[in-house]
DNA sequence: TATACACACTCTAACGTTTTCGTGTTGATA
DNA sequence: TATCAACACGAAAACGTTAGAGTGTGTATA
């Protein structure tokens, strides 16, 4: 075990303080010159490098941030996570990531641990499922008190004061359903999940919004709703077997592509019979036969306007509140199913 | 800004040392049972948690560990992230992800900051196309020479001496492609990776091995390399138009699809024209129409595995270099396409 | 009554930095 | 020759913790 080279080695080594070298290194001109090219030649030829934890200790900032996601087998939350990646880095910042796995208790636990032992700066967070339902959000606001900064992105609240990051769910929703009725079609399905997450109940109300603008009128049957989502395959053949309609959008890739599945078995040609829609920025839906039209959320805009967002608020000193809530806009994405 | 609670503040609200309070926390039976009971009384009513960086500090232990993976937006790197996080959050670790995009300099680089920082305690890494290409593996040389302890996965080399994980991507393609000549297949195609990827190579051999065991000459003209990954579903149309096989398998998700596709539009039926098989651990080729059999990889078993490893070498004291590789086996997931 | 020793603490150094303040040496100025 | 900056550097505290080495009691042993 090669011990790491420190200030202090490199100062016995060239007879000089520790502080000196520190200087030296900085290129403080309170060091004379020569002795500055002498430190940074010994530095540089064994190749030192601070040792950060010291670094961090001094200064109280760890240069990591944390993101928090419910699930990491998902398109969308494999984006955001690139994009977050990706600035961090970029302005020198380490991601540490923790996956709540929608479960309340992971994520209060986790955010705690990462909050008060001091291993984050910041943090990055799009709520469980579980937290969504309780609506409990103390560990948050928590965060929040002790001056810790905080950007919520696509599944918020706004019961939180912070910065967030959107997508223009209902917008997106809206577009959607719009573009499918000016095709013409008059009995549009939605497959959608319960209330309390919040994105779903934002694309639900772009859908009937969408319907009223066009002077559809709703038919809550055509609405089905998931609540357990380990049997969402059963769930949509039975409704698609009871149910009929000329268009469906499925708030997720999944849906989509199980619906069209359904449809196809049952004889359906899609888009003649039906026309499909999902929400994706993956590739389940670009590679399904026919492919599938999508909004894109653009999950690594998103992470890289939250990165951005929380960087700016800890590199800058002023204790200012002017939370912003950036929105990301959604594009359409036509392909062979509509 | 809240700050937070340090032993001294408890040390001096308590009116004891700061040492005591350490102890006492520590349940240390140097200290006297009534001082304990008050200390961690008072700790818990302030919600005292330690600092982790003066923790790291002193005990040169972040218990940080950096998960490097050539892409994050592949369902493969993605279970195995979760993997990693699962059993690292499990031990008390935090998982730091660097997503190298293929990238031998951005490797490099991270590396070598995570290390000489002192930012993480160990290393999971697979390695970018770009470093398999150039065989340049001095980083990760250097970081074993630092004592810090490395664990390969997936994309190996074996200039590299540490641990491994790895699966059997031979013998998964050797029986994906064995399972093909069984339902009668007799022309076989490949479709995979440049020669450099570790494991396109490995599923090569096996493909070349299993036709070999069953008496199939192994035709040239057979197997497709890519080697620009960004027209690739040109290179796969091409292919499949000049080329007439009765099975092929892709080695990876798109590939697999993508040849699917193209095979459909050509009128060619699946399974009955041609059996198609791929390699994934994702969604894209369950959910394809007609669903597309895999060698599912195992990636979350990998990512445990991995970090299993890598946490019993940090917790062990001892400088044992008895390294270990350790191999997932893959299973075949048969699916209407075969 | 001297000795030993367990007990319950406190002191101190250490981890590797950064930064403020202090200090000895120049050379220039009055 | 006394004075005073400017210069180049060193000393030390601080960040929050841990752990080994003291220290001062009180009680049991010889």
């Amino acid at each position: 075990m090669k011990r790491k080279i420190t200030l202090k080695d490199i100062a016995k080594e060239l007879d000089v303080s520790i502080s000196t070298v520190s200087k030296a290194l900085k290129n403080s001109n309170e060091i004379g010159f020569d002795t500055r090219e002498k430190v940074q030649a010994f530095a540089k030829l064994y190749n030192y490098k601070p040792n950060n934890i010291a670094v961090s200790l001094q200064n109280s900032r760890t240069k990591h941030i944390a993101l928090f996601i419910p699930e990491i087998v998902h398109d969308f939350f494999t984006t955001v996570l690139k994009g977050v990646e990706e600035v961090a880095h970029k302005n020198g910042y380490n991601v540490l990531v923790c996956v709540s796995n929608e479960s309340f208790e992971k994520e209060v636990l986790s955010m705690e641990m990462f909050a008060r032992g001091g291993i984050v700066d910041g943090f990055i967070i799009s709520l469980s499922k579980e937290t969504q339902l309780k609506e409990d959000y103390n560990h948050l606001i928590e965060i929040e008190n002790q001056g810790m900064p905080l950007v919520m992105i696509d599944r918020i609240t706004d019961k939180v004061i912070s910065d967030k990051v959107i997508v223009d769910d209902m917008r997106g929703s809206y577009t959607a359903i719009s573009h499918l009725i000016n095709q013409g079609r008059k009995r549009i399905a939605l497959i959608t999940t319960e209330d309390y997450i919040s994105v779903g109940s934002l694309r639900k109300k772009g859908y009937k919004k969408a319907l009223a603008d066009h002077d559809i009128e709703l038919d809550e049957r055509l609405i089905l709703t998931i609540n357990n989502i380990e049997d969402s395959d059963k769930a949509i053949e039975k409704f698609i077997r009871e149910t009929t309609f000329d268009a469906v959008m499925g708030v997720n890739d999944v849906f989509a592509v199980v619906a069209m599945k359904a449809l196809q078995n049952q004889g359906k040609k899609i888009p003649e019979d039906v026309a499909i829609i999902g929400f994706s920025d993956g590739k389940l839906l670009k590679y399904a036969a026919p492919t599938i039209s999508a909004v894109n959320q653009h999950g690594d805009e998103m992470g890289k306007a939250a990165a951005q967002m929380l960087i700016d608020r800890l590199e800058s000193d002023k204790e200012a509140e002017n939370y912003k809530t950036t929105v990301i806009t959604t594009t359409l994405i036509e392909r062979e199913s509509t």
